[in-house]
DNA sequence: TATGAATGAGGCTTCATTCAT
DNA sequence: AATGAATGAAGCCTCATTCAT
C-alpha cells in the first residue's frame, strides 16, 4: 500500500534470495549438483518448491548465480583495487588472504572445486572465468618480471601451480592437510 | 557350426568389457558421470543398452570398475615394487613418469580429477583410496626424514601439494600449461 | 488466489490415495499384480504415472496398501469386538454376512484369491495374515469345545475349509455358483 | 546315421523335455510364473537358455505346457475309465487318492493353485479345464440324484466346495493342516 | 506471495527372444 | 544339438517444472 512496503518487499526478497543460495551451495557442496533436487533444496531452504522458481527460474540458473557469486567472492581476494605495481609483501598477503578465506570459507570452496571439474560446468562458465582471472595474472606476470626472473611466464604458473595444489589438498581433507605450514613454507621460497 | 568354446567365450567377454571401460572413460571424462546416460555409453560403445548389463550390474558398478582401473594404473606410477629406499633419482623418474604419463592420458586423468572432486563419489571410493595411496606416501616421508627435514610429514605434504597443482592445472588447460618447464622447476627444488 | 490450507491438501490427498487404491484394486483383481503396469494404474485412476509415486514409494508398497486395506475389511467380518463367547448365533450370523460381503465386493475377493495365492505375495505379508487371523480362530476353537466336540481344533479346520471353498468356487465362477443355497447348506449342518 | 540314433534322440527329447517341465513347474510353484525368469529355468533344469527354445517356442508356451500336464494329472484321479454308476465307495476311493496325491505332489497342486487363480491364465486355460471337467461332475451329481437328494446340483457343488476347501486349506500351510482327520470327516458325512 | 499437487519426459534396468558359432 | 552373447521393447521410477488455489 505504502511505499515502505515496497522497500520491506524488495528486502526481503533479497533476504530470501541470499537463505535459497547458502543453502544450495551447502547441498551442492556436499552432494553435488546433479543429486541435489529441487525439492531438498527447497526444504534446507525452508521454502517451497514453487516459491524457488520464484526467485530462480531454473536449477541451472541457481546453479550459475551461485558460481558468479563464488566467482565474485574469490577474485576480491586478488585486491582489485591495487593500483601500484605488486610487490613481495602483496604476494604475502594474498596468500595469508587464501589460507584465512579458506579455513572460513570451506564449504564454499568444495563447491568451487566439485563444479569446476565437471566438464559440463566448465563450458557453461569458462567466458566468466577468463573475464575474472585475466588482469591479476598479468600483474603476477609483471612482478616476477620485475623480480628478472628468467621465465616469468614459467613462474607464474608455478605459483598458480601451487595455489591450486594447496586448495585442493586441503579441500580433499582439511583434518589432516598442515595448511599453515605449507603456507609458510611457500612464503618462505619467495 | 560347432558351439564356441569357453575360452573363445572368455575372451570375447575380456575384449567387450574393455572396450565398454573404454567408451565410458571417455563419455564421463568429457560430459561428467551423471550427465552421460546408459543410451550414449552403449552407443559410444558400439552396443545395445542391454548389452552392458551383461558385463556391469548398473552404472554405478561401471564407475566404481573405472575408478578401480584408474587407481590401479596411478598407484603403478610409484613404483610399487621398490624394495629398497627412496632416492633423489627416484623422485625425478617419478616426477618424468607422471608428466610423461598425464601427456599421453589426459583423458583418464580429467576423469580422475572430474569424478574424484564429486563428494559422492568421494564417499564411494574413500576406502579404495586410502588402500592404495597409504603405502607409497609412507616411502616419500621416509625420503625426506633421511634427508634431514626438520619437518618430513610437512615437506611430503608440500610435494604432494605440488603434484596435484601440476595434474590440476595441465587438465585445466593442456594447451596452455607448460608442463615440461614446471616439472623441470620442480627437480630444480631438491 | 490464497494458497490452499493444510486442511484442504489433506483431504485432497485422502481423496486422490482412496481413487488410486479402488482403480488398482480393480486393475491387479482383473489382471494379476505383475501383468499391470503402472501406466495402465495411472490411465485407470484418472492421474499421471509420476503422481502415483507421490503417494506410493513403489508398485510394491502400492499392493502391500492394498492388502492390508482388504486384510482389514476382512477381519472386521470376524465381529473382532466381541466380548463374550461365541454362540451358535455368531457363526449364522458370520455366514450371512461373509456371503452378502462377498456378493457386493466380489473385485476385493478376487483380488484377495489373485494376490494371496502368489508364493512370492504370501512371503511378504506372512506376517501380517497370522497376526489379524490368530485370534478369532481362537474363538471359533473354544466354541467347538464348549459343544462338547471331540476334536474342537479339527472342526475348526474343517469350518475353515467349508469358508475357503465357498470363496474359491464363487470366486472362479460367480454367475453359476449357489451361494446362498450352500450358505443355507452350511448353516444346516450345525 | 542308423535308425537307433533316431530313436535314441528321440528318448533324449523326450527325458529332456520332462526335465526341463519339472524344474519349471518347481520354479513356477515357489516364485509365480512372473517372477521366474528363462535364464533361472535354463540353469535350473542344467541347460542353456537357447536350449530351452528348442523345446518350447516360448515362456508362455512352456507355461500351458505345464498347466495341460498338470491338468491331465488331476483328472486321472477322477477315474475316467468308470463306465458304470459312481457308488460311496468310488466317493471314498476318490477322497482317499486325492489326499495321496495331494500329499505326495504338493507343488505341481501348488503350482496348479498359484496359476489358476490368475486372471489372465484362467483366460488362456478356460476351455481346457472345461472339457477336462465336465463328464466326471455329471456324474457325480447322477450319484446324488441317485441317493435321492432333493438339490443334487446344489449337493454337488457342496461336494465341490468341499475338495477345493481341502486343496487350498492343504496348499496354504500344508505343516499343520489336519488333512487326514478332515478326509475322515467328510467321509464321514455321506 | 506461497503451497504442494500434478505432469511427463527421460533415465536406469530387466528379460524374453534371437542368432552366430 | 548347444551355447551364451546380443538385442530392444517395455517396465519402473525420478525429478525439473508448471499450475490451480
Amino acid at each position: 500500500m505504502c511505499p515502505r512496503t515496497k522497500i520491506q518487499f524488495e528486502v526481503m526478497r533479497e533476504v530470501r534470495r541470499s537463505r535459497i543460495l547458502e543453502a544450495a551451495i551447502e547441498c551442492f557442496a556436499n552432494s553435488g549438483y546433479h543429486s541435489v533436487t529441487i525439492s531438498e533444496l527447497a526444504v534446507h531452504a525452508g521454502i517451497s518448491k514453487g516459491l524457488l522458481y520464484n526467485y530462480f527460474t531454473s536449477k541451472e540458473e541457481l546453479l550459475k548465480a551461485i558460481l558468479q557469486e563464488i566467482l565474485k567472492l574469490m577474485m576480491q581476494l586478488f585486491d582489485p583495487d591495487q593500483t601500484g605495481d605488486l610487490e613481495r609483501k602483496d604476494l604475502v598477503h594474498y596468500l595469508e588472504t587464501l589460507v584465512t578465506h579458506l579455513k572460513s570459507n570451506l564449504i564454499q570452496w568444495k563447491m568451487y572445486m566439485a563444479i569446476f571439474s565437471q566438464p559440463a560446468v566448465q563450458l557453461i562458465l569458462a567466458e566468466e572465468i577468463k573475464a575474472y582471472s585475466g588482469p591479476p595474472l598479468g600483474m603476477v606476470e609483471a612482478y616476477f618480471r620485475n623480480k628478472g626472473c628468467l621465465r616469468p611466464d614459467v613462474e607464474m604458473a608455478f605459483l598458480s601451480t601451487l595455489i591450486s595444489g594447496v586448495i585442493f589438498e586441503y579441500i580433499s581433507d582439511p583434518e589432516n592437510y598442515p595448511l599453515d605450514q605449507i603456507k609458510d613454507r611457500i612464503i618462505q621460497m619467495y
